[in-house]
DNA sequence: CCCTTGAATAAGTCAGCTTTTTCGGCCTAG
DNA sequence: CTAGGCCGAAAAAGCTGACTTATTCAAGGG
């Protein structure tokens, strides 16, 4: 298996992944977002309350709340009469936390991995420009003391302690940026991130060369040198990218 | 009023606008969306199903049908024998459309405009990229050809045309990027777009530097050359950035 | 102060009725 | 004969109101 993705963890989604003991509505949705998800069911295929009702052995209501949440990320379409078509994967709401972690999920997952990645690319690098120029003193310094402790757990090789500081290295960097469709990305970044930490496609002792960069992010940052900054951010993202290349070339190009 | 937004129109959403002959899901969504969106009910506020059951005089399941909807977009949350919390907007899922929509149709709809411009900022550039790398020759020579049109239109005066072949670019490029969080993003891009023109915010000839480096996008992503692609994107999303200072200018630094 | 217990609150779910829309059949006109 | 329009039945979603369940909160005891 290539990357197994441990479960996308959003905190903004009152629909947690389905534990035993969730209630129905959570069972059904992670089910049948999942099966759907994963191409259980062709678009375009038809499908009908009732036989949702036989197959998760719950009442109506119980479908048709989950066929709500289904249909407002993209997923289904319902009409009377017709019943509940599913719709293409261009259709679904490919930025919603459920949506990106049953597709981390799926057979999809490394096409969902570097659709994510090159998202970062683009805007983490930007991100950081507007955080040079909004950041305050505090949020600033803070940045620079994390890259420093980065830099420490990495000569260290501690591995645990490096991905932690990594994933609120950019968490901040993010929150600095002041605008709160970036802000949003956190979890994504922080997914592909803990992804490649537990993957091993990250070596023991992070290049030194990463290190600095992440130190040049925030000490740009702090200087308000947006262009530095960003051009700093977008070293970082080519070599991210370079050390999951490795995945990418085991996949043909994205299908378009 | 200050750029007073048209619905922003979403063709990945079941639940449309609520036009007067729609169900009552789609009726309460709407409404309910909207006021919490608004601000009508502070973060933390509890409300309960039968308080909305009494407002909107719908039977309890589709208040719960509209509460799970908004519960997956993370604007509320629901827990037994406490009810319907409101949860605050760092909790919401800003790129699910029907979010987006009621934003830009709220009195935020500045902030909101500022980043979806933002968030252009940091993608289109790299959609360019991305691109020039994969656009087959056919997709490539279109998107020439369309930036020849908006010559044409620009030069002639004609706006109207201008904005829809402006608009048919940018979602253009995006697709060409093969990233479908990219493509998922042509909406906004087509909003923004949209909104400028509607409020006289471009010149009524397009500055033929803008003109220029749309046929520079086109015929770099022809040659394949990514970085040229990149860079003229970039200019002219700094420039779209600079036709709409004049809003930016009338308010305040976005919250952090 | 902390823990336990029980009641009641408010969401979760059910099963049945209602409504809207699609689909198929029939008729008419060209 | 074919195509288009109209009509009605029925299919499947939409909605209702009542019952069920889980969890919170308050009170009491140690």
């Amino acid at each position: 298996m290539i990357l197994g993705v441990e479960p996308y963890s959003s905190g903004g989604t009152t629909a947690q992944h389905a534990p035993a003991e969730a209630g129905l509505h959570a069972r059904v949705l992670e089910h049948l977002g999942t099966a759907i998800c994963g191409g259980e069911f062709a678009p375009g295929a038809v499908l009908n309350i009732d036989d949702l009702v036989d197959r998760y052995e719950v009442s109506r209501s119980v479908v048709r709340e989950v066929l709500r949440v289904l249909a407002s990320i993209g997923f289904i379409e319902t009409r009377r009469r017709v019943g509940v078509t599913i719709r293409p994967a261009h259709d679904w709401n490919v930025f919603d936390p459920q949506v990106i972690r049953w597709r981390l999920a799926s057979d999809s997952r490394i096409t969902q991995l570097r659709s994510i990645t090159e998202l970062r690319t683009a805007i983490e690098p930007h991100a950081a420009l507007l955080a040079a120029n909004r950041a305050g003193h505090d949020e600033a310094s803070d940045l620079v003391g994390l890259a420093a402790k980065m830099w420490a757990a990495g000569k260290a090789g501690d591995e645990e302690r490096f991905l932690r500081l990594d994933i609120e290295f950019h968490r901040r960097v993010l929150l600095a940026s002041g605008n709160e469709m970036f802000v949003r990305l956190q979890d994504l970044v922080a997914e592909v991130l803990t992804g490649r930490h537990k993957h091993h496609l990250m070596p023991h002792h992070p290049h030194e060369q990463a290190l600095q960069l992440h130190a040049e992010v925030a000490q740009a940052i702090q200087r308000h040198d947006g262009e530095r900054a960003r051009e700093a951010m977008v070293q970082l993202m080519e070599q991210a990218f370079d050390e999951m290349k490795s995945i990418w070339e085991q996949t043909a190009e994205p299908a378009r």
